[in-house]
DNA sequence: TTAAGCTCC
DNA sequence: AATCTGGAGCTTAAT
């Protein structure tokens, strides 16, 4: 059999995958979709093909060459957009560390190349198939040489395929032919000018007729009068240069040896590593993961015994940084910890006194450095202490666009270094299975933790000095880190009976709604599932309200809500959709969480959020229902303890305020501190009318605007919200960035600043990349800029409430007091208090709350006392 | 696993 | 010429 040489067309196919495959980046915002479009289809034809050799050619200058002077003249080539052109380098580089061959040499296309090296591969005897996404290279075919162009479809890519007979079957002439026939026909795309009123079908037949373009002109006195003959005669001179232009050079120089572009080791150390870096994991897939990513030499040394281990560790120096890591799952305790680089031991035991052990190392080591303390927490007693290096928060501060921050995250991002991850090295096992089953796999993954915490800990360190936000992290981070693990473990007491109570409440009254709503319709259908309702909605009632969503018809509330007066089924279903939500999130879902102790022990995460805010699950405590009036009442069930009253103090207004406060504006500063009804007073200046003459509607449209400011709204945006004109809102706009010059100036000034930077700053020094900015795509750079322009103000809203978190927290503590801070609501703070600390705890929320930042207005707090959550909000 | 929907600040 | 409010988490249906 003959060897089979695959020639790609590289820049055609980057191109097609890359218009063809949504928008894909890595955690860095680096674009991945069209190298990741064409290695899925370099792998299939390598497969398909079995192909022995291998080369990828590449325009150097892109557009190309033969085209050029036709481009500029005509000026038709768009410019290709920044996020396919940083592809290709990359592209080039994932080829590289693949061991296949790359061919580019300067003043040829790419389509030339391939041409020449087809030919030449066909002449030694190969079987030769050229990839492209490009119709042109159809002349190169020959009985030896097939030309395939794949075709991104869903589903997978199909490929067309033409040897020499293919083409003739297809278009009627011969490759050879097909240069002519293109030539007459022109094509915009490759700026080749073409014969005017010359298309596919009359260069077809002209070209089976004469054979070429030449022999036509010889015999175009024979040919019958008519508008084609017209303007083959006066465009002869562009049809000869068309022809040179379409037609592919067969003899380039390159100098390459196909035998060297033999396929060999493309699944190597190397490329595990870029493509893991690109976050590729379909094409890790074709990997041997056990084989690669290790970029760690020594080994991790598993000491069985508990007392062996007490030894090692004594006769250590604890002088300097060292990593640790604790698991703890069923009976088993796992410690990991790392002096030095060559020393990482390992122990797991069943025996408690482990704890004891690693309490001891906290308090004597000089500083440790370890992944997700608050986990720690949970394990071991230790003291608020200023000598932990939290990797994962570090890391966090430093990126908080990622979403993980574990050890092979930190290895890759802050080490250049390539690890196993867990679940490549325990798959989705759990700890305790993997204890017993996958020990050496386990010990590796507990090493490398510790390991890379005690490795990476200096660079972040260092990177948190380079950024400014060491600070942040001493200051805010690490010791809010202890305040929300006591949070977690004080949890907040919920009523077991009232809420089964309130939940079989509506139980019933969604029964009722339910056979409501099908005797409205007449028949039964799944109301929660938003296909089936928009089919009855839209199809069989024929209600007005069009397409909306790929999928189908929107149901969502806001479009409901318009044909809600009309129609009473729809209020119904709107009021069913408001029950099963309340009675299966919070009803049943909360109930779920009760722990024994009669108290809901939620997570608080501190590495989530793009903004510096904290995140709630499991369940999520941030979003119980206040708006509606039924909803509402569930906040009755959250109450404090026997003898206790909640606490619940918010701020007023936090963004605005730091609006007011990061734009200098002279106006809005004197509002707040006149303690004005700011909606009022922004509809007094905006609306041009006495304060006392503003209306309700006037104030609740001034509200709006100035929530929408802070979102970075647009005039369509705030229209919808007000159900208004897309001028008036404008209008709106215009008036309120009249009225607070300063503002405008401000959030123009957060938007160049991003733009300019890359990130956007809070007050505090609080960093949020934002990749989007430099998109090329309209859509996704106005998200970019209306993300500038809401960093800024959300994140420092967020550094506030942190650090009186933190400060609350502390003097709750050292004044002995026996009230918590339970939870947090971005701009709310709950404490469960005991009657007789009421006024103290009172005292230091108001002080600690206010007191957490100096803007140039007050930061207004409101502190209220309640039997339950209802009541004190 | 994703889309659609809803809850909160 | 387009576009069209920032930040989260959970449940259900459907693939």
């Amino acid at each position: 059999m003959s060897e089979k040489l695959v020639l790609i067309d590289g820049h055609s196919i980057l191109n097609r995958t890359f218009y063809g495959i949504p928008e894909l980046t890595n955690s860095e915002g680096i674009h991945t979709n069209a190298v990741y479009g064409f290695l899925n289809i370099m792998f299939k034809v390598l497969e398909e093909e079995k192909a022995d050799y291998c080369i990828v050619a590449f325009d150097v200058n892109h557009p190309t060459f033969r085209h050029q002077m036709y481009a500029e003249y005509k000026g038709t080539r768009k410019p290709m957009p920044e996020e396919l052109r940083e592809q290709v380098p990359l592209m080039k580089e994932v080829l590289k560390s693949m061991n296949i061959s790359i061919a580019e040499l300067a003043g040829y296309e790419a389509d030339d190349i391939l041409g020449t090296l087809s030919k030449k591969g066909e002449i030694s005897g190969m079987d030769v198939a050229v990839i492209s996404g490009d119709r042109d290279l159809l002349q190169l075919a020959t009985g030896h040489v097939q030309i395939r162009i794949p075709k991104t479809k869903k589903g997978g890519t199909e490929v067309e395929n033409y040897y020499e007979d293919d083409v003739k079957a297809l278009y009627g002439v011969t490759p050879v032919e097909f240069i002519d026939m293109k030539a007459l026909m022109g094509d915009t795309s490759d700026n080749i000018p073409g014969v005017p009123g010359v298309g596919e079908k009359t260069a077809a037949k002209l070209i089976a007729q004469y054979g070429s373009i030449e022999n036509m002109y010889e015999h175009i006195g024979e040919m019958k009068s008519g508008k084609i003959k017209t303007s083959l005669e006066e465009h002869s001179d562009s049809a000869k240069i068309s022809k040179e232009l379409a037609t592919i050079n067969t003899e380039v120089p390159i100098d390459i040896n196909i035998k060297d572009a033999v396929l060999k080791d493309m699944f190597n150390n190397e490329s595990f590593k870029l493509l893991k870096h690109l976050e590729l994991k379909s094409i890790l897939n074709r990997f041997d993961t056990a084989d690669f990513s290790n970029d760690v030499e020594n080994e991790f040394k598993e000491v069985k015994d508990l007392d062996e281990f007490k030894n090692i560790i004594e006769k250590e120096n604890l002088s300097d940084n060292i990593g640790i890591q604790i698991f703890s799952a069923g009976t088993y305790i796992a410690a990991g910890i790392t002096f030095s680089e060559e020393k990482t031991y390992c122990c797991i035991v069943e025996d408690k006194e482990i704890i004891n052990l690693m309490e001891s190392i906290f308090n004597k080591a000089k500083k440790i450095s370890l992944i997700d303390l608050k986990s720690h927490l949970k394990l071991i007693n230790i003291n608020d202490n200023s000598k932990i290096n939290d990797v994962s928060v570090e890391a966090y501060l430093l990126n908080p666009l990622k979403d993980n921050y574990q050890y092979d995250d930190i290895a890759r991002d802050y080490l250049m270094m390539t690890v196993p991850s867990r679940s490549e090295l325990l798959g989705k096992e759990k700890i305790e299975k993997a204890i017993e089953c996958e020990r050496e796999k386990f010990i590796k993954m507990l090493g490398y933790c510790s390991y890379i915490s005690y490795k990476a800990s200096e660079e972040l360190e260092r990177q948190l000095e380079e950024t400014g936000m060491k600070k942040i992290y001493d200051d805010i981070e690490l010791p809010l880190v202890f305040a929300l693990d006591r949070m977690e473990k004080v949890g907040v007491r919920v009523e077991k009976d009232a809420l089964k109570q309130y939940g079989d409440e509506l139980e019933i009254k969604i029964d009722e709604l339910e056979k409501k709503i099908y005797g409205s319709v007449g028949e039964e259908f799944n109301i929660n599932s938003p296909k089936q309702l928009g089919e009855i909605l839209f199809v069989k009632m024929g209600l007005k309200g069009g397409k909306k969503t790929k999928t189908g018809y929107s149901t969502a509330a806001n479009v409901l809500e318009k044909l809600a007066d009309e129609y009473p089924v729809v209020s119904d279903i709107l009021r069913y959709r408001q029950l099963t939500k309340l009675n299966s999130t919070y009803a049943q879902g909360l109930s779920a969480y009760i722990n024994d102790d009669g108290r809901i022990h939620g997570t608080f995460n501190q590495t989530i959020t793009a903004t510096g805010r904290i995140s709630s699950t499991e369940p999520n405590l941030q979003n119980i229902p206040i708006r509606m009036e039924i909803g509402k009442a569930i906040r009755k069930v959250f109450v404090p303890e026997e003898g206790c009253v909640f606490l619940d103090a918010d701020y007023s207004q936090i963004e605005l305020r730091i609006l007011a406060h990061m734009s200098e504006d002279g106006n809005l500063i004197e509002a707040y501190k006149e303690a004005k009804d700011i909606h009022q007073a922004t509809a007094s200046k905006v609306f041009h009318v006495p304060l006392d003459k503003v209306t309700k509607e006037q104030r609740s449209n001034a509200k709006a605007v100035n929530f929408g400011i802070i979102y970075g709204i647009s005039s369509f945006g705030l229209s919808q919200d007000l159900s208004i004109g897309r001028k008036e809102a404008e209008g709106y706009i215009k008036d309120y960035f009249a009225t607070y010059p300063k503002i405008k100036a401000c959030l123009d000034g957060f938007v160049s600043d991003a733009k300019e930077k890359g990130y956007s700053v809070t007050v505090f020094g609080r960093r949020r990349p934002i990749p989007e900015l430099k998109s090329s795509n309209f859509m996704q750079r106005s998200f970019g800029e209306r993300i500038a322009m809401n960093s800024p103000i959300q994140g420092t809203a967020a550094d506030i409430i942190k650090i009186a978190m933190v400060n609350v927290d502390r003097r709750l503590r050292e004044e002995n007091l026996k009230s918590r801070i339970v939870l947090q609501v971005h701009d709310e703070l709950l404490l469960e208090v005991p009657e007789d600390e009421v006024s103290k705890a009172t005292e230091i929320l108001e002080c600690e709350m206010a007191n957490a930042a100096h803007l140039s207005v007050p930061m207004d707090v409101s502190v209220e006392k309640g039997k339950n959550w209802l009541e004190a909000h």
